[in-house]
RNA sequence: UGGGGCGUCGCCAAGUGGUAAGGCAAGGGACUUUGACUCCCUCAUCCGCUGGUUCGAGUCCAGCCGUCCCAGCCA
């Protein structure tokens, strides 16, 4: 795994984006950090599981740090204790280590520095550049005026001594939550509305997930966020775009605080993906009404989901790198994160055959209670990957669609009349029947073999005009169940603002196949798996002959009773 | 309506005044014991529109159109 997220690392540091651009300009001579260690981070606020937009930033955050030979903090912006959790602290860093960044011992919390931060903002108002505002929550949206129309505030003048000790009061917990704020004097009138005299701290009686109850004032995330980042030395502040219009406002607050650097914010566009959604409020909806499993059900976009539906962190990481960079906004089609799995499983999965919707086959000519083992490699892209035993005899399982009674154009696989085809590694067989009950509906198909054909490969050299197609040997293939996903939402875009995303859900993204047969050979796979630590891995991806990717289920699988969730399909060209 | 962005092939995305990279998707073909993979070929006389500057503009200027973000004591 190391060798490969060094690969990709290595593309990544050939690429080139306005990001880049821009700091080549501010590390050259004359630059604002000309000489200067590229410093960035990664600042997840710890209320909810990283989704594949995150993984959008760490790859810029960190790749741009890589790319410049500096470095990149991770840092929780745990500034509101209102929304967040401990709970996901560790699996924020579960995940980023799967993807396989690594912060080095550069861990920080935003609320570690509330003690600075209350120092600056002491700071601010000596300066005669913030004052404590009494206006209630309700009174202060009358005034917050509109366009054109300036804000206003009647303790905008208030003495400074009168503030400091406002302030030094509301830390000490002498004022229930609302009852006022500390504010920052900068332009009522501004157009921008972040800067119309922002609110710095606000009151909150709340236990904190990591300060306790020490604090019950809270800074807001545009006074703290420069502060952290001026602290810890970051010279590049890179979020997303929605954080442009308090750009201004992070410029102030690092202008006029006293602080050890000027680090600058440079935004990006976030990551869009078609059928899905990428907002933790609407992810979090979805696993609070149960209309997923939980936040690793196999259909999120949630980097534990993605594990879970198994995602390798190199596809992930892959589709991150490929899909650029830039400010407008975007959307990608799943369809190439699909190929981003595809292309990395092509070459690591082993191959296997498995029957989803399993007919039984039976080659009429082959004697009755005989066995034989042939052989079939487990990757032929891989010779190194070896081969092994498969079981075969009288009795098979076929997949129900590789047979049709009446085939369509260009079909060839089995019909009655149709094409030599071959069983995967066996022999070549001819459709000759097919069995059907009461109802009609095809049971069994009926098929003889050329016994010269032993391995796949006709004694006579002549040419295989059918498919070739996989197989279960019907005495010792093992019954599993199999989960086929699709889009959690049919409609295209459920993220758009016009649309209830919720009326978007797909219906059908979820089907659970019974009874489906896989040989023999991976209960052994699912032992070995049983055994191995599942938190913080994706589980062994297998090439089920084509059909597609598929991996045991972390959650639900066990050596008894085997879970496969198909992560994607194999391509398929055959049009009906 | 004020402020800030963005508009290059179906989807991403290079391009920084010199005559439109690349990837995905799509179509065609070769190969094939996976209708997979791999390989080859095709796929924007045109860069939101209209003017202007220039020998020359996707790149500069002006106007227009479209679209996204901002009026949380969220991040």
């Amino acid at each position: 795994m190391a060798d490969e997220i060094k690969t990709t690392q290595e593309e990544v540091s050939e690429s080139r984006n306005f990001i880049h651009a821009f700091i080549e300009e501010d590390i050259a001579p004359g630059g604002q950090f000309e000489g200067m260690t590229v410093h960035t981070r990664f600042p997840p606020e710890p209320n909810g599981y990283l989704h594949i937009g995150h993984c959008k930033a760490l790859t810029i955050d960190f790749g741009t740090a890589e790319k410049f030979g500096g470095l990149c903090n991770l840092r929780m912006d745990d500034t509101n204790p209102t929304k967040e959790d401990a709970e996901f602290v560790d699996a924020i860093q579960e995940d980023i280590h799967w993807l396989g960044f690594d912060w080095g011992d550069r861990f920080f919390y935003g609320s570690d520095y509330f003690e600075e931060d209350y120092r600056q903002a002491v700071g601010l108002i000596k300066k005669g550049l913030a004052y404590v505002c009494e206006l209630s929550p309700e009174e202060f949206k009358e005034y917050r005026g509109s366009i054109g129309v300036p804000a206003k505030s009647p303790y905008r003048d208030r003495p400074i001594e009168e503030s400091l000790d406002l302030f030094a009061r509301m830390r000490a917990g002498e004022f229930p939550n609302g009852a006022m704020t500390l504010r920052a004097k900068i332009d009522l009138a501004s157009g921008n509305f972040n800067m119309r005299d922002p609110v710095l701290y606000r009151i909150n009686h709340m236990h904190h997930h990591r300060q306790g109850d020490k604090w019950c004032i809270y800074p807001m995330y545009d006074f703290a966020h420069p502060i952290q980042d001026a602290l810890e030395g970051i010279t590049h502040s890179l979020c997303s775009l929605e954080f442009e219009a308090h750009r201004p406002l992070y410029n102030w607050v690092v202008d006029n605080c006293d602080l050890p650097a000027k680090p600058r914010q440079i935004e990006f566009a976030r990551l869009g993906i078609d059928h899905t959604v990428m907002s933790k409020r609407k992810l979090r909806a979805l696993v609070e009404s149960g209309k997923v499993s939980g936040w690793d059900d196999p259909r999120m976009p949630t980097l534990c989901g993605l594990r879970r539906r198994g995602y390798t962190a190199k596809s992930i990481r892959n589709f991150c790198e490929r899909i650029g960079v830039a400010k407008s906004a975007n959307v990608v089609e799943y369809g190439f994160l699909e190929h981003c799995l595809r292309e990395d499983l092509n070459e690591m999965a082993e191959r296997v055959m498995g029957v989803l919707r399993p007919i039984k086959l039976t080659i009429t000519n082959y004697p009755e209670g005989k066995t034989e083992t042939v052989t079939v490699e487990n990757n032929p892209l891989d010779p190194a990957a070896g081969t092994r035993e498969v079981s075969f005899s009288r009795n098979l399982y076929i997949e129900a669609d590789d047979f049709l009674e009446t085939p369509v154009p260009k079909y060839k696989r089995l019909f009655p009349g149709g094409p030599e085809c071959r069983l995967k590694g066996a022999y070549l067989i001819t459709c000759n029947g097919c069995v059907k009950d009461e109802n009609g509906n095809v049971t069994e198909v009926l098929c003889e073999y050329d016994p010269e054909s032993r391995g796949g490969d006709p004694a006579d050299g002549r040419k295989v005009k059918g498919a070739t197609i996989h197989w279960v040997d019907a005495d010792t293939a093992i019954d599993a169940e199999v989960r086929l996903y699709d889009n959690l939402f049919s409609d295209e875009s459920p993220d758009s603002a016009d649309k209830d995303f919720i009326d978007c859900l797909n219906p059908n993204s979820l089907e659970i196949l019974q009874g489906c047969k896989v040989e023999a050979s991976l209960k052994a796979a699912a032992e070995a798996y049983e055994l191995t630590e599942k938190k913080g891995k994706t589980a062994p991806s297998f090439q089920f002959m084509r059909l597609g990717y598929f991996c045991l289920d972390s959650r639900d699988s066990s050596p008894e009773h085997m879970v496969f969730n198909r992560s994607v399909s194999l391509k398929d060209s055959f049009k009906k």
